[in-house]
DNA sequence: TGACACTTACCTACTAGTAAGTTAGTATAT
DNA sequence: ATATACTAACTTACTAGTAGGTAAGTGTCA
């Protein structure tokens, strides 16, 4: 049963966006999955491990997500817009987007997963940079626009509207992404 | 030695900066006070209770430079950039936000705290909205501007710009700024 | 004398991690 | 066909360390 490991993998992630990658313990994990402790580290020896691979599980997700809107039929200017709503999507209610819960606990994390954790969230920009330079060719952008600046501003405000969100409600985080949809005009 | 009491909400403010509510000990607390656990349990017998302590020091500093913003000589204009750019000083280096640290523990923590966590959430934008207010009447802004949405805008990409710095690096966080700036032309 | 600010010594619960043993299934050689 | 050898996927039982929290005692100063 090797999806024993990816079923690890995935309570995983919904465990850190929960709780946080240092918050949440092997034993709540296995009681979750009807095993043993040990029987978890048989497939991830150290926590780091499980880590690595959790990181390694998102950036998947998020190359997924980004091929998806570039291949997709709507118009190349509705489509920074459109990766940003897909990438909501997959976060659950309450949940906070796993990379910002990995970058909160960054400075706990072992070293081959801060590198991860570095990896993923230049991708974030990188992606976001290339989805709005599409768009700028179909003149939708102004030209004078910085566009890694403006992935930036996309970026950090998703990401801090998804933390207040769950102390304010969901009403404000609606407001935001109005105030981006207006921006992208 | 009541100022035993404000110096562990001091570090404590400093430790959660650091590393979150739920990850940091009255153990560690106490070897960096030099005193022992139970001493710091005397000053704030439950972990709530120092935490209850801290939430309220927050509110504090945001209220003094809130006031201190609005009655400065600077321009009405730019006193919401200002009153941002103060909020970010006290933020020492790689320290994320004490109030994103905390709404990122939000769901373990106590009632108690997460009230406290809401109010503070919420006086952020509401201080914000008041600034932009004044903003608006100098004439600076214009007047279709939901002072809301560009308020929850603001503070939402500030705090997600404040955890990217830690991963990416200074470069992230300026580039945000200087987005926010044009933004408040 | 008694309140204040502690310390010492402890408890229980939980953490990551390990060692050794078990069970079921598979591949191979005779 | 069957014994042998091996592997995957576990379990049981443990370690050492740390967490929050408490009870009882100590020194000090008004």
């Amino acid at each position: 049963m090797t999806n024993r490991k990816s079923q690890i993998i995935e309570l995983t992630l919904k465990n850190i966006q929960e709780k946080g990658f240092t918050s949440f313990s092997y034993d709540h994990l296995a009681k979750e999955l009807g095993v043993t402790k040990a029987s978890i580290h048989y497939h991830f020896e150290k926590k780091e491990d499980l880590g690595v691979a959790v990181c390694e599980r998102i950036q998947k997700g998020l190359g997924d997500v980004y091929i998806l809107t570039k291949e997709s039929a709507i118009a190349a200017e509705e489509k920074p817009f459109a990766f940003i709503l897909q990438r909501i999507k997959f976060l659950e209610q309450n949940g906070v987007c796993p990379i910002s819960a990995l970058q909160a606990d960054y400075q706990e994390l072992s070293q081959a997963m801060q590198e991860k954790i570095q990896q993923l969230s230049q991708m974030e920009v990188d992606v976001l940079v290339d989805l709005l330079q599409d768009a700028k060719q179909h003149g939708s952008l102004k030209s004078t626009e910085d566009l890694e600046a403006l992935a930036i501003l996309l970026i950090s405000s998703t990401k801090g509207a998804l933390q207040y969100k769950r102390v304010l409600g969901e009403d404000f985080f609606h407001k935001m992404l109005e105030q981006l949809k207006e921006l992208l005009k």
